[in-house]
Parts: structure tokens; C-alpha cells; sequence
DNA sequence: GATGAATGAGCATTCATTCAT
DNA sequence: AATGAATGAATGCTCATTCAT
């Protein structure tokens, strides 16, 4: 009896997990689509094809919902970025593929950035962002990378944890520049050649 | 007579523009404290000290009230980096003059940040965003002062309307980054430094 | 100076009256065309042309405007009514032309069945209505008027008082279920023709 | 399986229904005591026993109960009138058992005639009342049996559709005479005999 | 006396959450 | 476990009335 209801707790619990991921790509979708306060929840569970109770029983609350959401939007970029730096081996290109892979990422999919700021406007509160949390665990990964360009004289020797925070204005920031513009719809990764070529070579004339 | 009742008009006036001023201040920051949905308009009559209805009589309703909070901080920028600027002379240096108040001011007006994720949140569909709208209008008139750095030799000879961009991208990017962020609460302004001087610069070592 | 004080008196009054009376002619076509609930004092004012504080000067609140809207409209009927049964001489005759007379007053003030109808809906525990309150009063003196006809043979020698209610139910209920029927705009004075007939004819066919 | 959940399913929908119903008459007494606006949806919830959320979800928003409480009422009408149809087979006698089964049924539902009257008020533009529409369908159903009451020489070869409207103005007409006029409390349906006696046989005396 | 800005009570409506089935 | 009917707290907005000018 053991095994049994053990097995049937696995396969319950396969269906839930499957269920829940369900529920959060419909939740993604919804959140950015109307707005946290302009969502029922009763409209996530129509594009399920759960109830309503089902939903509450999986994630409690509206608010954990949305969370889980942003934490589910937040793991799609991890992965995506994670994919793009594995297509390059030398540190350079490495560091330039994470960050066009961003951008790719936000092109493609322009509903997680609505929810970034929904989560902002919802939770002003919390700081960090949840979606940007995961950063300050990269930093450390990307440190090394960054002293060993400038040891090998690739790139200025400037305070390691201040160019990071220049490449993360630069590319977060074209990103919420871009969304909060509007209107230009051609793909941001293929308008940034400039700005990276500023960011690597600067605005000044050499000399 | 005349002056009389001229006066009169003025001094009502004057009360009425008064008052609706009193108004958006507080509603700037109690929109920004608490968010547009999670702002009860009686709080913004409290905090001025006046009746609901009044608030009403001003606006009309909630969402012109916000609106109008938003025009309001708005021309506060548009107020402090015109000042900035008033400062140099030299292009280049107004230049930077602009970009160091446009952080200088998010830093004395963190509100101001929360205001315009508020709106973003709110009106996702209206784009551009109420406040940055009139950046297209400045637009023009920083194109003729790129191309003379340009003609002048002194910055690289790229498109006029993506180093624009690039810019903008810079220095809201950083604005809004910093804020998503969280935590660090040294002004924004003072940790630029590297950000500028990789902007006009470069990351990469000169050959 | 108490002459001085009585006719600067006078004088308001006789202005007084006149805007009492415009106030009225406006409360009567503001609240039938709106409604008592839907009309906004300012409305009447507006319509007049004077502030909303002179309206509430003249007639102390809203309920008080409609009141006297309903009895100024009253005054019309009667007066109507009264003129059209000086045009002739015989009981009869008279009689059918007050009858006539109340048709054709609402067929050009179809608006005073809309504040009658407003009234009952306001003020339903009022009974009378005030609109036909005056109708008691009347009762009496046609009393008279139908024993003479009963006793010169013309009519049948039914109690008179319930002549009276069937004449009163035949006039106004015409005009109350042709306003709530909606939709006839021919003149009711003149497709009362045939029931004029019935009432003095009746249904059946004589033996 | 299929019976036991079609079962179950009818008994949810049966439960519905009576809900519904109870709603509806607990807003007809309620409209009718206070008159429309000065109802709070929430008087109706706890009449019933049920929160407003419930009635809301019953009848989506006040306007629209309002209006199926009028239908509901309407409706009792309708039956009440054919049941006392039912009791005759001569056509004439029919015809004044409706007559009286009108007058009696609003006799015993007063507060129905306050309904008819805040549906005016409130739905002035929308004609004919809700309340009366459906007299138009029964028009013709009658029509036919006042030309046999012609053709058998029972009753005046006047025009069917002004003998109609004739009737109606007398019965609704005295309905609504006796409303406006109010006091009298002695049933209306007893002191038409009169009413009917002149209807059918003219206030003339025969010659 | 006239004005109209200010006031605040009052109510419809929504929707997160619960819980009986 | 799943459901969805029921609940009721929360809040935007209107407008009669007041009263300072």
C-alpha cells in the first residue's frame, strides 16, 4: 500500500508539476497581457481550462501566482542567455553573446518585460527585483572573466564590479529605454551595433 | 472697478492654480509611495487638507489626476536639466552637464522613478511613455550640437540618431537599472563616473 | 424710510417673482426631460442663467424646486381647462370640452405627464398626488352640474359621485396608458373620438 | 452515472432558479417600497438572506434586476389575467373576467403599480414599458373575438382596434387613476361596477 | 443678494478568497 | 483533488447643500 499510493503520489505529482507549469505560462501571458489589479484570476484558469479553485489550490494566493510567474519569466532568460554563451568559447565573444542573447531574449519576447515592470509597480517594496535577484549571483562568475581581459590587455583596467555595472545599465537599460520609447518595433539586438561599438571603443575620436 | 474685479479674477485664479498645485504635489507622492491602485484619492485630499470632491473638482478623476502627476514631474526634469545645462557652455560639456542632472535629479526624486514605472504599469499601451514624450521634441535640437563634436573632430564620426540613442539608453538605462536593482542608495550620479568615462572612451586598451 | 425699504421690497419681489417663475418653467423642462434623480440642480441654474446658490435661495432644497415645478404645472392644466370650458354654454358641452380640453393640454405638454409620473416615483407615499390634489376641489362644483343633467333627463341616474370617477378615469387613465404605451404620436384629443362615444353610448347595441 | 449527474445538474439548476426567484421578489417588494435609486442592492441581499456579491451574479448589475423584477411582476400578471379567463366560456363574459381579473390583481399587488411607475421614471425614453409591451401580442388575440362579438349584433360595429385601445385606456386608465389619486382603499375591482355598467351601456339615457 | 468652490455622505460594482459539494 | 457559487471588503465618483466672498 506503501508503494502504491507513493507511486500515485509520483504520478500525482508529475501531473501537478505539469499542471502548475500550465498555469504560470498562462499566468505570464495574462499578467503582461492586462496588468496585475486588470487580471482575474478567474481569466487564468479559463485559458488553463482549470477552475478557479484549481489555481488557488496550486499557488495559494494571486500575488504567489505572479511571483512564481516573474520567477518562471526570470528562468526562461537564464536558460536563454546560458544557451548563447555556450556557442562561444573565447571570453570576449562569450561576454558579447550574453549580452545580444538579452537583447534576442526581450525581442522575442516582449511580454516579460511587462511583467518586470508590473512586478516593480506591485512590489515596490521588495529590492531587488525578483527578476533581477539572480544577477548579483552571476557577478561573481563574470568577475574572474572580466580581471583576466584586463590581464591580458584586452580591456581597460578599470574597477572590475564598475564595468559590470556599466554592462548591466547598458544592456537592461537599452532594453527599458526601448520598451518604455515604444514604437520602434524593428528588433533592438540589430539596433545595438552602434552602442556596442561605443561601449567597447568609445564615443571619442582616438588620438 | 476694473482693476478691482481684474484683481479679483487673478487672485481667484491664482487660488485655483495654487491649490491645483498643492494637489499634485501630494498626489506625485502618494502615487509613487503606494501605487495608482493601492491609492485611495481620499488619501490625496488628506495629505492636502481638503475635501475629496475638491480633488474631483480639479481633476475630474483619478486617472487625469495621475496623469497630470506625471505631466507635473515631468516639467520638473525638463526644469532641472534645463538649468543644468544653463551652466556650460562648451557642447561637450553641456553634454555631460545634461546626462549628470538627468541623475542627479532621479537621485534627489526617487519617487519621480516609481511614478513613471506606475505609468508604464498602468497605460501599457499607451506609448511612448507621458514622460519621456518630450524627448523626440529635444531630440532635434541635440543633433545639430552631435554633428558639430563630429565636424569638430572631437567624437567619432557616427550616426547622429544612434549615438542619440545610445545616450538616452545610457543614462535612463542607468536610471532605471539602479532602481530595479534596489539597495545601493549612494547617488547614482556619483557612481557614473566609469559609466562616462567608458562612454566617451571605451572599454577596450587604445592601440 | 420704511416706505423707502417697502418699495425697494416691492421692487425685489416683483424681480423675485419673475426669476421664481423662470426657475420654474426651467425645473419643469430639466427634471421631465431628465428626471428627478438625473437632474443636477446646476442644470436649472444653467438653463436660467444664475448660480446654483440663487436656485437653492429661491426654493430652499431640490425636493421643494420639484414641488413647485409640479404644482406651476398643475396651474397650466387648470388654467387650460378652464379656458376651454368658457367657450361654451351648455352643461354638456362643457363638459365635453374639459375633457377635451385635459387631452389636448397633454398632447402639447406630453413633458407634464413625464413629471407626474416623476412625482408618483418620488413622493409615493403622498397621497394624492399634488397634481391632483386639485381635483377634489372641482369635484363638488361638477357634482352640481351632472345632478341637473340627470334631472333634465340627458344622462342616466347613476350616483353621481361615480360618474365622476368614471369620467376622471376616462380622461386621465387615456392619457396615462398612452404615455406608457408609448409610441402614438397622432394627437390623443383626437383619437379620443371613438371613446367619447362608448362613454356616452356605450358598447352594446341599443335595444 | 449519466442520470445521476444529469440529476445532480438539475438540482443545481433548480437551486439557481429558486435563488433567482427569490431574489426577484424580494426586489419587487423592495423597488416598489423605496423606489429605485433609493434601493440599496444590498436591502434586496439581506431580505433574501444572501450577500450582494450573489445578487450581482444573479443579474449582473442593479438596472438589469430592476428590469426582471418588472418582468417577473409582468409576468404574474399575465397569469393571474388567464386564470381568470379560464373560469368563463361566453366571450363577453370573458372579456369581463379579464377586465376584473386586472383590476383585482392589482388590487392585491399594489406595489406592482408603484413598480409600472418607477420603470417609467426611470426608463422614460425606452416605450412602450416593459411592463405593457406584451398587451400588443394579446391585441390580436382579442380582436378576433370582439368582431364575433359584432358580428353576433352583441356589441356596436365600431372600429375593433379603437374598441381595443378603448378598453385597455379604461381599465389601465382606471388602475392608474385610482393610484394617483390614492386613499381609497376599498378594492377597485368593487367599485367598477359602475365603470362597466357606463362602458357597456353609455351614460345616455336609451331613447 | 448672488455666486460657485468646497464638502462628504452615499452607493454600485468588482473580485480575491473560501468552502460545501 | 477539483470546482465554482457565495461572500463582503474596498473605493471611485456624484451631487445636494453650505457658506465665504
Amino acid at each position: 500500500m506503501d508503494t502504491t499510493s507513493l507511486a500515485t503520489e509520483r504520478r500525482e505529482t508529475a501531473a501537478q508539476v505539469e499542471r502548475s507549469l500550465e498555469i504560470l505560462d498562462a499566468a505570464v501571458l495574462t499578467f503582461a497581457a492586462n496588468g496585475y489589479n486588470q487580471t482575474d484570476v478567474q481569466e487564468i484558469a479559463d485559458r488553463v481550462g482549470v477552475g478557479k479553485g484549481t489555481v488557488y489550490r496550486h499557488f495559494g494566493n494571486k500575488e504567489a501566482l505572479f511571483l512564481a510567474a516573474v520567477a518562471h519569466a526570470r528562468d526562461k532568460l537564464i536558460a536563454a542567455v546560458d544557451a548563447a554563451k555556450e556557442t562561444e568559447n573565447d571570453p570576449l565573444l562569450e561576454m558579447r553573446a550574453c549580452m545580444t542573447g538579452i537583447l534576442r531574449f526581450f525581442d522575442s519576447h516582449p511580454e516579460i518585460v511587462e511583467l518586470i515592470i508590473e512586478e516593480r509597480a506591485l512590489f515596490r517594496d521588495r529590492r531587488p527585483s525578483l527578476f533581477f535577484e539572480h544577477e548579483e549571483k552571476r557577478k561573481a562568475e563574470w568577475a574572474a572573466r572580466l580581471q583576466a581581459l584586463i590581464d591580458s590587455g584586452t580591456i581597460r583596467p578599470l574597477p572590475v564590479a564598475e564595468i559590470q555595472d556599466t554592462l548591466s545599465r547598458f544592456v537592461f537599460g537599452a532594453m527599458f529605454f526601448n520598451y518604455f520609447e515604444g514604437g520602434n518595433k524593428e528588433p533592438l539586438a540589430e539596433r545595438s551595433q552602434t552602442m556596442l561599438d561605443v561601449l567597447f571603443n568609445g564615443l571619442f575620436v582616438k588620438k
